[in-house]
DNA sequence: GATAATTCTAGAAAAATATTCTAGTTCAGA
DNA sequence: TCTGAACTAGAATATTTTTCTAGAATTATC
């Protein structure tokens, strides 16, 4: 077996318990059983269950970081970085269902948790490094000024409340069908 | 003592723990210690842990559309309707920081749990309500045509946003002083 | 290519946690 | 005062997580 494969096939055992069941409802026993490794198995890849969580976690936002900072640092107008924000964002959650879904209903439990001042630094870095690649337009006066914590509610908040409603099943309308709507409203609502 | 004071005891209670806890890491016996109440008791009132969790969620969305929906039927106007989204969603998140938290990062967990039903239930009857008001609005052409599922996520997405760091204390801005900015931006988002 | 070191797997045993059960207590209304 | 329903208590039980010991597989080193 492929070194760490193991350790791979207990991640998407457990992604997959928790898209069924809820991750409150999945024990170790589940993800034993649907992962075919054992409990020592489990333990020594992972420590603890809450640890699973988090590295599925802590995978599922670095994959989405890394994905929009690869497109950022190549985009050079002010309007198609808002727009990127958006439209990175969609492509993500519709290429990733399952993970997106875990993502955006576990930040808490993982922030709380042991894991918690590693994902704030993992956080922390990534916002510098997009905070930095905006500055350049915000001092340029390309965007409305606004509090920086608006700026960025304001361009991916409707993503995120439209993502989590498509993924539960609630919304009549396919997230990606809104990918240029809401890259239209979020251009609008922050340039100058 | 006072009728089901004990039952309120042991909610205020849990929602304490979970502030500080986190609701992963609370305990059953957490929760006993901190309301003071046995275990006996607690089984009576709620019959299991998740059901504490399902009764705080349910109680507190249920406080803040009461407070929203009593605002909507006495505004008449669609802007003064859809500033109200903004401002009664932020007045309840201030005057209530632990549970709006709580609500906030929890939604997922009583969705897949066994009270997940009579949540989809008691939001469906809420939407529906909320829904007659802005139809009348809608059709009288007072906003740019969208998908229904992309107004409520553009008009509430950034507040949800704001409030989520807000209370985490990722913000540096106050959630009040955002009030009249995020206000203004949905209602320029949705108006015709 | 033998041997030591390391990583990984296994599952039984122990610890922690949630839930059930039986026995009582309190209290409102007859 | 009596009765029954609501409530409280905590011991007993069941479930779940975590630890621990032993051994198999893999990798590095000579």
């Amino acid at each position: 077996m492929a070194r760490s494969s193991r350790k791979q096939e207990i991640l998407q055992a457990a992604l997959a318990c928790f898209t069924e069941f809820g991750v409150e409802a999945t024990t170790i026993e589940m993800i034993r059983d649907r992962s075919g490794a054992s409990i020592g198995s489990l333990y020594h890849h992972f420590g603890n269950r809450e640890r699973i969580i988090a590295a599925l976690y802590l995978e599922g936002i670095g994959e989405y970081a890394a994905l929009l900072e690869a497109g950022l640092i190549e985009t050079l107008d002010a309007e198609a970085c808002v727009r990127l924000f958006v439209t990175s964002y969609i492509d993500w959650v519709v290429a990733n269902p399952d993970w997106a879904r875990f993502v955006l209903h576990n930040r808490g439990r993982v922030e709380a948790g042991e894991m918690g001042e590693r994902l704030r630094e993992v956080n922390r870095a990534h916002g510098e490094r997009v905070g930095a690649i905006l500055r350049r337009h915000r001092e340029s006066g390309a965007f409305r000024r606004m509090p920086g914590d608006c700026f960025l509610a304001v361009v991916i908040g409707p993503c995120h409340d439209m993502a989590r409603n498509w993924l539960a099943g609630r919304s009549r309308t396919a997230l990606a069908d809104c990918r240029e709507l809401l890259a239209d409203i979020a251009w609008a609502s922050v340039r100058a």
